[in-house]
RNA sequence: GGCGAUGUGGCCGAAUGGCUAGGCAGCGGAUUGCAAAUCCGUCUAUGGCGGUUCGAUUCCGCCCGUCGCCUCCA
């Protein structure tokens, strides 16, 4: 095993990593929201997780990840209810048929449209590898479902003093009864008084004891989605499902790390982490906190105002390139940069990634033929991937690991074997060729389009032989453009013309 | 204003107190009916000003730029 290291953003520095248990990882990353489909900047912080998860596999780790849904309806700046306007959207995209028919019967049912995002979510999120939407539903956690567990530790934190009822009747986390408030964000509560930010209006704050201090269950009988509590009926905060999906599903007050966008930091995890050590009395709800700087569109910041706000649907469907690009190449896009700094998401960058791609698939497919699908058994003292998992070790360094396996993988193997058995190890993290080894995630719809299209432009190869054996060129001309106009690489080998799809 | 990150060649993106990744694009060649793919070869860099040092892109200081968070946000 290496000596891995990684950034905590808890204590701003990179430190050693080591487990509690030996060999086992409890893990917990922040998920999405179903109010909407899942963008790409949602992917890369989400990949970032997987990537860091299959990495420890890779070292030996088994690694207990939960991920949570968050499909509770939470309140827009403007007070509106999210549930309300994914509801609206969802009436709007049913008309124009966006939406197909029969998969949310009633868009009034808040319910039914979580179901329906999350199932969009988790299909995306399957397409591109992310591994833990493949243990749905056990790791992956619906809000809604953890409700009395919610309501267990506010119970719990009103009994220890951490939280009170206000007048106005919603149940508030007092900040000042934790002194730790701000370890991980560097808010203090000094600094957030000083601080002026200027986006706390006293007006909303007059119940609450400190400016500070977040709900934790809100009495609202008007909330689309709402539970009967010794508080009232309504709903919970946004912080305090965390707390408990974490405790509950990885079974320990104090897990070793905890994932998420760099803008959950604060107030999100902040929070989290005065909800749980409140609860349980312990001085660390995780050891290591690790998070995901932003992704940009063409260097700048993704937003729909901007017409830059793609979904990973956006990008499957052609919708950003004008083609249709592989999963395994939008997944490799978003991984191939360091996770803290913010990656730029570019057209061009997508076309060098579907190069990237191709080459290891062509590779494996190319090993998987010369071995005869044997691997031999290799472990990480092999020098290909030491040097991968050493690069990896250093706080999840994966241009430098890539900067080992490109030059690798265009090389040449006399021992496809031995080859093969190293790749199966690097594809185990990278997932890009096949996309999720293991695990099979196809759309028959998608497939039979496809079937149909790869036999026309099977038949138009055939033709284009003929054309060359009788060297009429112009007509082989106008059928190779034919068949990259339907999306196919074309190339000329010994056996004939042979062509695969396009990736991006 | 507070906290944090960051600035490397046309683009993406590592590493390092001296031997200076990798990829894409480009250029030259092999190959090809022409291409594509492949193979061989090849060019371009460390924001600015000081300091430490035999030597700094790397360490230190200052300045400039970019980005994120400071109660919707991956």
């Amino acid at each position: 095993m290496n000596n891995i290291q990684f950034y905590n953003s808890l204590t701003n520095r990179l430190e050693p990593f080591h487990s509690i248990e030996p060999n086992v990882v409890r893990m917990y990353s922040c998920g999405p929201t179903v109010y909407d489909l899942a963008h790409i900047g949602n992917f890369r912080s989400f990949l970032f997780g997987d990537l860091l998860r299959r990495y420890l596999e890779m070292e030996g780790y088994h690694v207990d990840h939960v991920m949570n849904i968050t499909d509770v309806g939470h309140m827009t700046d403007g007070e509106e209810d999210k549930m309300n306007l994914a509801a609206e959207r969802m009436k709007a995209n049913k008309k124009s048929g966006r939406v197909p028919e029969g998969a949310v019967t009633n868009p009034d049912d808040p319910y039914q449209i979580a179901q329906y995002y999350t199932n969009a979510f988790l299909d995306d999120a399957r397409k591109l590898g992310y591994k833990i939407a493949f243990e749905y539903p056990e790791r992956v956690p619906r809000a809604t479902e953890h409700i009395a567990g919610m309501q267990e530790m506010i119970g719990k934190l009103i009994a220890n003093d951490h939280a009170y009822v206000a007048e106005d009747g919603v149940v508030y986390f007092s900040v000042e009864s934790f002194p730790n408030y701000g370890q991980l964000s560097g808010n203090t509560l000094e600094k957030l008084q000083s601080g002026a930010g200027g986006r706390v209006s006293v007006e909303n704050q007059s119940q609450k004891r400190h400016p500070s201090d977040f709900m934790l269950w809100k009495p609202d009988n008007h909330h689309i989605m709402k539970w009967d509590s010794p508080w009232g009926t309504g709903y919970p905060g946004w912080h305090i499902e965390c707390s408990v999906m974490a405790k509950k599903l990885l079974g320990r007050d104090t897990i070793d790390i905890h994932t998420g966008g760099e803008d959950l930091k604060f107030p999100h995890h902040e929070c989290e982490i005065a909800q749980s050590c409140g609860a349980t009395g312990k001085d660390r709800f995780a050891n290591y906190w690790l998070h995901a700087s932003f992704l940009f569109v063409e260097g700048e910041k993704m937003s729909k105002s901007q017409g830059n706000f793609f979904t990973a649907r956006d990008v499957f469907e052609g919708r950003v390139t004008q083609s249709n690009v592989h999963p395994a190449v939008l997944r490799f896009e978003l991984i191939k940069a360091h996770y803290r700094t913010n990656l730029n998401f570019t057209r061009k960058g997508l076309g060098d990634s579907a190069t990237t791609v191709r080459r290891l698939m062509e590779m494996r497919q190319d090993l998987e033929e010369r071995s005869a699908g044997e691997a031999a058994q290799v472990d990480l003292s092999h020098p290909v991937l030491k040097e991968f998992s050493q690069a990896l070790a250093d706080d999840l360094n994966i241009a430098g690991a890539l900067a080992v396996v490109i030059p690798w993988a265009t090389s040449r193997h006399s021992n496809p074997h031995e080859a093969l058995g190293i790749w199966k190890v690097l594809n185990s993290v990278l997932s890009v060729a096949p996309i999720n080894e293991g695990y099979e995630f196809l759309d028959s719809e998608t497939v039979s389009e496809e079937s149909e299209s790869l036999m026309q432009a099977q038949q138009w190869c055939a033709e284009l032989d003929e054309a060359r054996r009788e060297k009429n060129f112009s007509l082989a001309d106008e059928l190779r453009t034919r068949i990259k106009d339907a999306g196919f690489e074309v190339r000329t080998t010994k056996e004939g013309t042979t062509i695969q799809k396009t990736l991006a």
